[in-house]
DNA sequence: GTCAATTCACATGAAAGAGACCACGGTCTAGTG
DNA sequence: CTAGACCGTGGTCTCTTTCATGTGAATTGACGA
């Protein structure tokens, strides 16, 4: 009775007191902002290179290049969505596609799938010829007269699983169209991404070229006063809050996506403890249980293989090392696929699993030649204590 | 002492196989009028 | 007669294995000073 009692005295403090959000999904990474601040330049550009598309003329190709966080989804989604309300007239077409969804835009085939329902026609998942997806989206788009701009967020990452040949088969899309036409906006994080492309492609894709720099510090804490304005409650946010989120987000280059989501998380914090404001200190805990959260949940969803490997490298690296190599880890690894009853991979596999777990942060590994002792990977591990300790318990709970 | 050859312990690439999924078309089966 | 169940074929996708080739510097051994 008593516990009722204080639950219900809970739940009545939580009415009474008034939230610190206004409006929380202002600081969420799909929302796009009216002004967009310190981008007018790019703005200005995209727009212009786009315009002709309002006269019914096919506009360049462009590429955007930009660390993540620098408003290159923002801007494009801003000016894509300018045109669509100024030129609301049928024969202009936007698609706004983000190939790093997974099951929906990874690969070649479910690309030109997603594209083809786009545009209004029906394809199965799995189960067709890829060419014939092609034709499908083809008759699909030259059905009527139209100009179709093609977004295409985070393209490397398609190529890089896809190959580039994709991008070869949609620049070659106008040729083969007689009604309509397509222009494409590609954007990038990898700004040697088109270095590596064939030539071809290179050409007719690159038409137009647009760099996003990173945001400063300066930069970074006006946008998140701009949204905090809106977000917060007045007078939610101490002195000199946003100026360390922002200074937290310039040391990682100027990335706003993790600015707005330290401070969304901050005010989380902060409403969660019944604190008027938010202070710094709200910061730091934020910053901290981002970076728990993104590897807890990053390594829950590997494979049992990848978390095998995991394992024994925290495993070795809790005896005492503070580094180990790929031989040992493979061993360790073989042992750990048979106290659970994993069939054990090769070491050419383990090989890639560790690259991948570099890729993902959790370890940091690098290339050393020993000379005559050869040449392997020096493995550490980029946890602090406290996240290794979360990451193992719930590793040894997953591998049973 | 100097220099090129050797050697280690993997890294890195390419190709191909296995197994899961799926669409499509043909065949079989059972239910219906 | 027909709708639905049930194959077989042929396609994609992901994860792996197999086979090949690459690689950077410590070590070695030949050589000349």
């Amino acid at each position: 009775m008593a516990e009722q009692a204080g639950l219900s005295g809970f739940f009545e403090k939580y009415l009474k007191k008034e939230p610190l959000f206004v409006s929380k999904k202002v600081l969420q990474v799909r929302y796009v902002p009216d002004t967009i601040l310190h981008r007018k330049k790019q703005i200005d550009m995209l727009a212009s290179i786009l315009a002709p598309s309002l006269r019914g003329d096919l506009p360049s190709n462009v590429f955007l290049y930009g660390k993540t966080g620098t408003g290159k989804t923002v801007v494009t989604k801003h000016v894509l969505s300018e045109i669509e309300k100024v030129g609301g007239k049928a024969n202009l077409k936007i698609v706004y596609l983000n190939c790093k969804l997974k099951k929906v835009a990874d690969t070649e085939y479910r690309l030109i799938a997603q594209l083809a329902r786009e545009m209004g026609a029906e394809v199965p998942a799995t189960g067709l010829p890829t060419d014939e997806v092609y034709n499908i989206f083809l008759k699909a788009v030259d059905d009527k007269e139209q100009l179709v701009i093609l977004a295409l967020d985070e393209i490397d990452r398609l190529v890089s699983k896809a190959g580039d040949e994709i991008l070869y088969n949609l620049t070659r899309f106008n040729s083969e169209l007689k009604n309509a036409q397509i222009s494409i906006v590609g954007i990038t994080n990898d700004v040697r991404f088109i270095e590596n492309i064939d030539s071809r492609v290179r050409s007719s894709l690159g038409e137009e070229e647009m760099v996003f720099p990173p945001y400063n510090a300066v930069e970074l804490k006006e946008i998140l006063e701009d949204r905090a304005k809106l977000a917060f409650k007045e007078s939610a946010c101490v002195d000199g809050v946003i100026a360390k989120c922002a200074a937290y987000a310039a040391r990682e280059h100027g990335d706003a996506r993790r600015a707005l989501d330290l401070l969304r998380v901050a005010g989380e914090l902060a409403e969660r403890e019944n604190s008027e404001t938010i202070t710094e200190q709200y910061i730091d805990s934020a910053e901290e249980k981002i970076e728990k959260s993104r590897i807890i949940e990053v390594v829950e969803k590997q494979p049992k293989q990848s978390q095998a490997v995991l394992f024994a490298i925290i495993a070795l690296l809790q005896d005492g090392e503070t580094k180990v190599e790929t031989g040992e880890v493979y061993g360790r690894y073989t042992e750990v696929c048979k106290t659970v009853g994993l069939a054990a991979l090769t070491q050419r596999r383990v090989s890639d699993l560790l690259a991948e777990l570099d890729m993902l942060g959790i370890i940091n590994a690098k290339v050393v030649s020993k000379g005559r002792y050869g040449r392997t990977k020096e493995i550490y591990l980029a946890l602090s204590q406290q996240i290794l300790e979360k990451t193992k318990e719930m590793l040894s709970k997953s591998l049973v």
